[in-house]
DNA sequence: TCCTCATTTCAATGATTGTTGAATTATAGG
DNA sequence: CCTATAATTCAACAATCATTGAAATGAGGA
């Protein structure tokens, strides 16, 4: 990835509805969820909230389709993975040693335990 | 990581002066380096590095310490690793199985391979 | 103490970004 | 074809952020 790329990933989950939305979406999973239903779960206005779903697609974060009357958005998992590269990169490449260690203790596991999913 | 933090640290690391500030301390390690010197690197005016160090500072990102006439800056590993286990969590917390298997891929190994660092 | 170097602070200005409500496009059903 | 629903676009305004240069602080050496 690139760091222009990152950098526009990194202004929009710097920003609360956003990142907001995008949470919701990585919990939402592939279904994603229509941009009404994500504007009512965050509880802006239809103009607003597709004025910041867009900048998310743009940033990468999201994906829409269209679905009937809806445009269903979800989660852009690639993306995020890409942007957690990067991170990682960034912070391993000089000094591994430093990071790596930690970085375990924050690993991706699929022995998780599920929780009952809420936002 | 608290969603509020993250996102301090998402909005520093989305400008370009800033970000690039961040990613020449992690190559520099634990030494560090001093303001004046960041300056130069990066090419902006002392006072404007000034202001995007202080953002820095204030988001988690870098850590100063006084060292005769200079103030030395350098990244903050811990941190960075915060962020990065926001990010994975939020990634993973509701799908695992998605993102676990391409995370693998970007992993922080110690057994690295050192290229030519460069940017 | 006085001078210099390193950095920060301040106030002013310009540039970006977020929010709002009204108007518009697109899809489905009667 | 007409109406209703779902979402987006647009223009205006408010708010936040970045940059600049000048002035202030703080540390060390003559």
């Amino acid at each position: 990835m690139e760091e222009r790329q990152a950098r526009t990933a990194f202004a929009a989950l710097s920003q609360e509805t956003r990142l907001r939305i995008v949470r919701l979406l990585v919990q939402a999973g592939p279904d994603g969820m229509a941009a009404g239903a994500i504007a009512e779960a965050v509880d802006v206005s239809p103009s607003n909230v597709s004025f910041h779903l867009k900048d998310l697609e743009h940033a990468g974060m999201i994906v829409p389709r269209r679905e009937a009357r809806s445009i269903i958005y979800s989660a852009d998992f690639t993306g995020l993975r890409d942007l957690i590269a990067f991170l990682m990169k960034d912070c391993c490449a000089g000094h591994p040693e430093i990071c790596a260690p930690a970085l375990a203790d924050a690993q991706c596991k699929p022995s998780i335990k599920k929780k009952k999913a809420h936002a």
